[in-house]
RNA sequence: GGCCUCGUAGCUCAAUCGGCAGAGCAGUUGACUCUUAAUCAAUUGGUUGUGGGUUCGAGUCCCACCGGGGUCACCA
C-alpha cells in the first residue's frame, strides 16, 4: 500500500490544482513531430535564416525558473533538448503552469515552437504552446549534469543503491543512462548472433520450455504441473535433446536462442532463468564447431563493440587473434604438476590431490568430478585470453563421443574468456546403444543424489535408433557473453529484471 | 544452507567513548526576462529495516528475524 511521502503529497496537491485548471493529467494524444535530436539536427541543417517549427515531447529533467522566463531540459530516448520558455511567447495562462511549479521535474510534456539558439549558444525550442502529457507523482532520484567545454558530461548526485536499482529497474533506466546503454548492447549482441547463425545456413527453431523430462545438462529443474492433464512437467534446463531430435528429422543445422531454468544457487554469474544459445550441425565434429564459435564470437564482438579487443575486469583481451586450444590434461598438468592419467581410479586421484593440495572430497566423488575440480580451481581463473579446453572426462559428459582409442576422454570442449566459462561443445554421441549405456552409467554414479541424476530419455533413444548423423553441437551462456562485452560485474547488470527475493 | 558484511530523510552520505539524529541535493515560500550543477534568502521533512534485550540513556552494544552485497557449498 502506497504511503505518500512529503514530496509525493505535494505532487498530489499539484495534480488536484491542475485538474481544477482544466488540465488533463494523462491525455491519450500526442502531436510530436521531431525527437529532440531530430529537432536539433533540423535546426542545424536549416541554418539561421530559416524558421524551424517543431513539436517535441519528453520527460522534464531540469527546470530553471527565472521570474518571467524559464529554462527546461526535456529528455526522450534520443537525448536532451532545452526549452526556453518566455511569458511573452507562452502567454500568461500557460506560463502560470511553469511559474507556479505545477510542472515538475519527471513530468512528461510536449512543447511546440520554433528552434533558436540562446545567448549562451545552446540550441533550444522557444515554445508558444506546452501541454502536460503525464504527471509524475513520485520523484526519481536527482541527478544533475554539467556539460564541460570538451563535451564530457559530469553527473552530480547518484542513484547507486543496488537493491533499489534491481527491484526498480524502471527508475534505474530512467536515471542512469549508462544502464540503458548496457541493455542496448545486449540486444545488439543477440541480433549479431542471430544474423551470424542465419548466414551460416542454420535454421532458427523453437522447442518446448515445458518438458515431461528434463535433460541435456547437470542441473536441478523447476517442477510444475498441468492440471487438466494431471501431468508433472519441468522447465527446461537445456535445449540439447530436442535440437538433436531435429537433426534426426533431416535438418542439417538448427539453433535456438531462449530461456533455460535451473533450480540452483544465485551468484554474480548465475540467475535461475538465463538466456542460452545452442546450435547443432550435422557432418562436423567439435573441431568444426570450434571454428564456427571462434568466427561467431569475433563477429559479434566487432558488431557490438566496434573492435575485437575488449577490456574486462582490468584485463585487455584480444579476441581477434587465433584462439588457443589446449587439452584439459595438459592444462591441469601445467597448472598443478599433476598428470591425472597417472591416477586412473577415483581413489588414487583423490589421494594425489589430497597430498598436493590437502583438499578433501566427498567419499563417493567420481573421478571425472575430481578432474573437473582440479581444472576449475587451478586453471579456470587463469584463462583470461580466449581458450578452448579440449577433451573432458567421460563420466561428466554423457552426450559426447569418446576420443578414439581412449576410455577416459570424450570429444568435448569448453570455451573460456576472462576466467569465465562461456560455452560447451561436443562431438555429439550418435550411437544409441552407447547412449543407453551412458544413461545407465549416470544413473549408477549419481544414484545417491536423488534428484541430480540425468534421467534416461527413452524417446530420445528411440530417435537415435532411427539413425543420427555425425554432428557437432554447442551451447553458450548469452548473459555471460554480455557481461564480458559490456565489462560489467554481475549477471544482474545484464538482466533487465534479475531474480530477487520478495520485498518486505 | 554456512560464514563475513551492510541497512539513518525521496537520493548520496555524516553522527567522537553509549549522551539533544545532521549535511548536500530535491521539495516548499519569496526574488530574478538568456540560465545550464543557475544564484540569493527563509523553510518542511526521521517509528535510524523489524521485533526483543542490556542501560539512567541505544543509530551506536547483545539476540532473533527480514532484505542487500560478498564468499564457501551447490551449480555452468
Amino acid at each position: 500500500m502506497w504511503q505518500p511521502n512529503n514530496v509525493e503529497r505535494e505532487r498530489l496537491e499539484k495534480a488536484d490544482r491542475l485538474r481544477a485548471l482544466g488540465v488533463e493529467l494523462y491525455p491519450a494524444r500526442v502531436e510530436r513531430t521531431h525527437t529532440t535530436q531530430e529537432a536539433i539536427r533540423a535546426y542545424e541543417a536549416a541554418g539561421d535564416a530559416e524558421t524551424v517549427s517543431v513539436t517535441v515531447a519528453g520527460r522534464i529533467r531540469r527546470v530553471n525558473l527565472k521570474g518571467k522566463v524559464a529554462f527546461m531540459h526535456i529528455e526522450d530516448e534520443s537525448g536532451r533538448l532545452q526549452l526556453f520558455l518566455r511569458i511573452n511567447e507562452l502567454g500568461e495562462d500557460q506560463f502560470q503552469l511553469v511559474r507556479e511549479k505545477l510542472l515538475d521535474v519527471d513530468d512528461f510534456i510536449q512543447a511546440s515552437g520554433t528552434m533558436m539558439r540562446t545567448q549562451a549558444g545552446e540550441v533550444s525550442v522557444q515554445p508558444t504552446h506546452i501541454r502536460l502529457l503525464a504527471k509524475s507523482l513520485s520523484p526519481l532520484p536527482v541527478i544533475k549534469q554539467q556539460v564541460k567545454d570538451d563535451g564530457t558530461v559530469v553527473e552530480y548526485g547518484e542513484f547507486t543503491d543496488k537493491e533499489t536499482r534491481y527491484r526498480q529497474r524502471y527508475a534505474d533506466l530512467a536515471v542512469n543512462r549508462d544502464v540503458r546503454e548496457v541493455f542496448v548492447k545486449r540486444t545488439r549482441i543477440i541480433q549479431a548472433m542471430r544474423s551470424f547463425l542465419d548466414r551460416e545456413g542454420m535454421l532458427e527453431v523453437e522447442t518446448p520450455i515445458l518438458q515431461p523430462l528434463y535433460g541435456g545438462a547437470a542441473a536441478r529443474p523447476f517442477t510444475t504441473h498441468h492440471n487438466e492433464l494431471k501431468q508433472d512437467l519441468y522447465l527446461r534446463i537445456s535445449f540439447e535433446l530436442y535440437l538433436k531430435r531435429l537433426i534426426v528429422g533431416g535438418f542439417d543445422a538448427v539453433y535456438e536462442i531462449g530461456r533455460d531454468f535451473r533450480n540452483e544457487g544465485v551468484s554474480f554469474k548465475h540467475n535461475p532463468e538465463f538466456t542460452m544459445m545452442e546450435f547443432y550441425k550435422a557432418y562436423i565434429d567439435y573441431n568444426g564447431v570450434a571454428d564456427i564459435v571462434e568466427r561467431m564470437t569475433k563477429t559479434i564482438c566487432q558488431q557490438a563493440n566496434g573492435s575485437t579487443t575488449i577490456v574486462y575486469r582490468g584485463h585487455t583481451i584480444d579476441l581477434g587473434s587465433p584462439w588457443a586450444r589446449i587439452t584439459m590434461r595438459a592444462a591441469i598438468q601445467q597448472a598443478t604438476g599433476i598428470d591425472y592419467m597417472d591416477y586412473q581410479t577415483a581413489d588414487t586421484l583423490r589421494q594425489a590431490i589430497h597430498e598436493r593440495f590437502s583438499h578433501t572430497f566427498k567419499p563417493d566423488e567420481t573421478w571425472g568430478k575430481m578432474v573437473e575440480h582440479l581444472f576449475s580451481e587451478h586453471v579456470e581463473p587463469k584463462l583470461i585470453q580466449p581458450t578452448f579446453v579440449m577433451d573432458y572426462p567421460r563420466d561428466i559428459s554423457p552426450f559426447a563421443k569418446r576420443v578414439q582409442g581412449d576410455d577416459f576422454h570424450v570429444e568435448r570442449f569448453e570455451l573460456y574468456i576472462g576466467g569465465m566459462e562461456l560455452g560447451n561443445a561436443f562431438t555429439e554421441l550418435n550411437d544409441p546403444l552407447d547412449q543407453a549405456a551412458r544413461f545407465e552409467e549416470m544413473a549408477q554414479l549419481y544414484r545417491k543424489e536423488d534428484d541430480d541424476a540425468t534421467p534416461t530419455d527413452e524417446d530420445y533413444l528411440r530417435a537415435m535408433r532411427y539413425g543420427m548423423p555425425p554432428m557437432g553441437g554447442f551451447g553458450m551462456g548469452v548473459d555471460r557473453l554480455v557481461i564480458l562485452l559490456a565489462n560489467v560485474e554481475s549477471i544482474r547488470d545484464v538482466l533487465l529484471f534479475p531474480h530477487m527475493r520478495p520485498e518486505a
